[in-house]
DNA sequence: AAAAAACCATACTCGTGGTACAGTAAATCT
DNA sequence: AGATTTACTGTACCACGAGTATGGTTTTTT
């Protein structure tokens, strides 16, 4: 990696951690200025307001959030057999993923910027919308494969299903920052799991 | 209403509505002061800091929904029967509350405080957990007379149930100010309440 | 060697939160 | 009715963080 690249991921890694643990408006240019071994010239250098700072980083979150999401429905995929139990083993890896790190999901950074519109540049909420219609179309594109093998036991709509997936892990993350219990999220997503399954379960027994 | 109290509500209605639209930091002090008919010095007699303001938000905010929800769901006992009934009247009843507010619902403090944690002194935080463990206790109890009366088509913790509506209503808001799609609410409300009917439905069909 | 990229140092403006304090109109108590 | 308290107004001030300006220095690229 280039010099340049270098210290401008470095800035960006100090400044997402200390962003998700405190909120954007909370960690201020000279924080992360001291613990990236820069000086404030040289993050204005990078970044010419810290608006640029957050549409970089709401940018890289969903890359790289992509990947583990490729990864996981992947290792899934593999596992399962068609894809009810694709998605069905996907959201227990997600659960299981979520329930490895003690401390709690850091959090997600398009939330952050969700209740803190006004805040933002037109660029950040246009960034932050495409990484939630990525989610609805990465879902969506699955539950619309179930659909096609299995019989739905109550007549709902893709789009919307699609868009659970994100519902409950965002509202599962507040959760968990709110009563100060990490596993709240896991719970929530083994629960959306619970439901998949039996919107989609075939017949039960007799 | 005494004089005092009068201007100290006032002031709490302006600063809701901006810090729901903008968030609490990009909500300045000033701004608040100018609609709400008071000065600099005066706001600072009725809440000695920001932080201050927020708990006295919070704390509204949750005598407010409480007295919504028993409101929703008192309605949702008459109209149905059983408890069964009750929940999915009032999730219904819930959705389309939400459907009626056009601009989407105005979000909710808790979450603007969840996602800013550091940033608010324990008085709030605290405040903050009292209210999602509030919601937690209601909706278990109005789960544990469903699970008293019907068979549980999959076996799921009540609690994380309980939980459930709230991240759901949470997530749901995240989502919808992310794609600015109002109505997204609502439809994860119906989903859940999709969800509560499949798992305590009665045996289907023959 | 020249030029561009990646910085550092210093100094300044401006907005915002918060403090301090002196004064005043209206309500309440005695 | 007079004294006291409550609910403010007005002014002046400090600290801190975002952002600008500008000029200089080092490193990399061409």
């Amino acid at each position: 990696m280039a010099r340049g690249s270098e210290t401008r991921s470095k800035i960006m890694d100090v400044a997402q951690a200390a962003i998700l643990a405190k909120g954007f408006e909370a960690t201020s240019i000279e924080e992360i200025v001291a613990g990236s071994e820069i000086t404030r010239s040289g993050f204005f250098y990078h970044f010419p307001d810290k608006n640029a700072l957050a549409h970089a980083l709401i940018q890289r979150h969903i890359e790289v959030e992509n990947e583990l999401f490729d990864d996981l429905f992947g290792r899934a995929a593999a596992l399962g057999e068609g894809p009810l139990q694709t998605m069905l083993i996907g959201l227990k890896l997600m659960a299981e993923l979520l329930d490895d790190m003690p401390n709690g999901h850091p959090g997600c950074i398009v939330a952050t910027a969700a209740y803190q519109d006004r805040l933002f540049n037109r660029d950040v909420r246009d960034a932050n919308k495409r990484a939630a219609l990525g989610w609805r179309s990465r879902f969506r594109s699955m539950f619309e494969d179930i659909v096609a093998t299995h019989r739905m036991r109550d007549d709902v709509d893709i789009d919307q299903l699609a868009d659970m997936v994100s519902a409950i892990i965002e509202g599962g993350l507040i959760l968990s920052r709110a009563v100060d219990e990490p596993s709240v999220t896991a719970q929530q997503v083994r629960l959306l799991q619970s439901y998949v399954k039996l919107l989609f379960a075939p017949e039960p027994g007799p």
